[in-house]
DNA sequence: CGTCCACAGGAATGACGGGCGG
DNA sequence: CCGCCCGTCATTCCTGTGGACG
């Protein structure tokens, strides 16, 4: 007892007074700081587009391209912010509301965001999209002023369900209503734009921003501006930032990797009860990560998907020279056999093979291979390991 | 130079559960 | 409570296609 108590305690005590920390939230995705280094030109470009609205007029629709972790959602947040507040010093009418379409991914979902936003109670499901469209008619009709919308990853909603959603947002300033609505496009693929109907697309590429990938001496700016935040004083080894930067800008300039390294590194500083943070936490970060974000995605997956994953695995121990969706699914009927699951078609294992892409487990390329057709051939993109680990269960019925 | 393989991947459809309006 | 409409998963049927083979 007293034991338990005193370890509790010291448990307490030693996340109140960190030695490393300061902290820890000003490393988080979420997290807006009050600098964003080498974004200027792009604030400086959102913020002159929006500040339309400060005149009560329509600022014009922008369409935000750039690779994950480049600033787009902090410097949009950013705007949006400092523009809310200016409007109400200036009195103005000026909403936005914030949509992450990953995790909106129906349409049905964005449009009860956008109802949410406007302060309109929506019910998670049961509506028809018209009607939530019809209420949030009535609400903007009732706000009148200048709403922006911004939908965030927006490949990823546009890529499964089509583009009728944006053609409908962009068609409530013909409905007869004194609102303005404005819209923010953000996406990390470039051929988005081209994908889209020819009338969307010319509306939604008015404004064009684009944010270019940081390199390793932007990326060490970044983390300078928020290890001074995060960390206490002389925590940080000399070389860690260049380090954490140095790992992040070969992963396509990644500012997020970059924050969640530095982070990590430190909670592994504090796990360890050192009192500096080396290159060594680091490394073992780097480690970390990898492992422990696909041992997630892994235990999430769906059944099938994971018969599908330990199909691809026993190929590439039994050295397959090219992995094919054929092979995979020969391979796959027979395990579902084994196990007694019942066992899809293979249509459909072809789109769990391109998920399984998408999710970066693996990479799946399409490849002619002439006379002997047209197939994917599959290369297991993780460390092997990992994947063993996460499939254990399975392994043991199967051999 | 045409064929034809081995699939990719779109469209239409259905089964099913969740969840609301009425 | 019913009927309706969602979103998700899965099937069925289909057309499309790069390039080695003959």
């Amino acid at each position: 007892m007293w034991c338990t108590m005193e370890y509790i305690d010291d448990v307490f005590l030693s996340v109140l007074r960190s030695k490393i920390f300061k902290n820890r939230d000003a490393l988080s995705p979420d997290y807006i700081p009050e600098v964003l280094p080498h974004r200027e030109s792009q604030i400086r470009r959102l913020g002159g587009i929006l500040a339309h609205a400060l005149k009560g007029s329509k600022p014009g629709n922008v369409f935000i391209y750039g690779l994950t972790g480049t600033g787009k959602t902090a410097v949009t947040k950013f705007v949006l912010r400092r523009l809310t507040l200016k409007a109400r010093e200036l009195n103005v009418a000026v909403k936005y509301a914030y949509i992450n379409c990953r995790q909106s991914d129906t349409p049905y979902r964005v449009l009860a965001d956008i109802a949410e936003a406007l302060g309109i109670r929506v019910p998670f499901t049961g509506l028809s999209i018209a009607e939530v469209y019809r209420r949030i008619l009535r609400g903007l009709n009732e706000y009148k002023g200048v709403f922006i919308i911004v939908l965030d990853e927006l490949d990823s909603l546009i890529k499964r369900k089509g583009d009728d959603i944006l053609y409908k947002l962009l068609r409530v300033n013909e409905e007869g209503i004194e609102v303005k609505v404005s819209l923010i496009c953000i996406t990390n693929d470039v051929k988005l734009l081209e994908i889209l109907d020819p009338r969307v697309r010319s509306s939604l590429g008015e404004e064009e921003i684009i944010f270019p990938p940081y390199n390793a001496l932007e990326l060490r700016d970044i983390l300078l501006f928020r290890a001074k935040e995060a960390f206490n004083d002389g925590v940080l080894e000399e070389d860690v930032i260049p380090l954490c930067a140095a790992l992040a800008a070969k992963e396509h300039g990644d500012a997020r990797r970059a924050l969640d390294l530095l982070r990590v590194a430190g909670e592994i500083a504090e796990r360890e009860n050192s009192d500096k943070v080396t290159c060594e936490h680091v490394k073992k970060a780097y480690s970390e990560i990898e492992k422990n974000t696909t041992l997630e995605v892994v235990k999430s997956l769906p059944l099938q998907a994971k018969i599908v994953l330990h199909a691809i695995l026993l190929l590439e121990e039994k050295n397959v020279k090219p992995i094919t969706t054929g092979h995979i699914y020969s391979v796959y009927t027979n395990l579902c056999k084994v196990i007694g699951v019942s066992c899809l078609t293979q249509r459909r294992i072809s789109d769990i093979i391109s998920q399984l892409d998408t999710l970066g487990l693996i990479s799946a390329e399409i490849v002619s291979r002439g006379r002997y057709g047209r197939t994917r051939v599959v290369k297991i993109n993780v460390d092997r390991k990992i994947l063993v680990e996460a499939l254990k269960d399975w392994r043991s019925i199967t051999h």
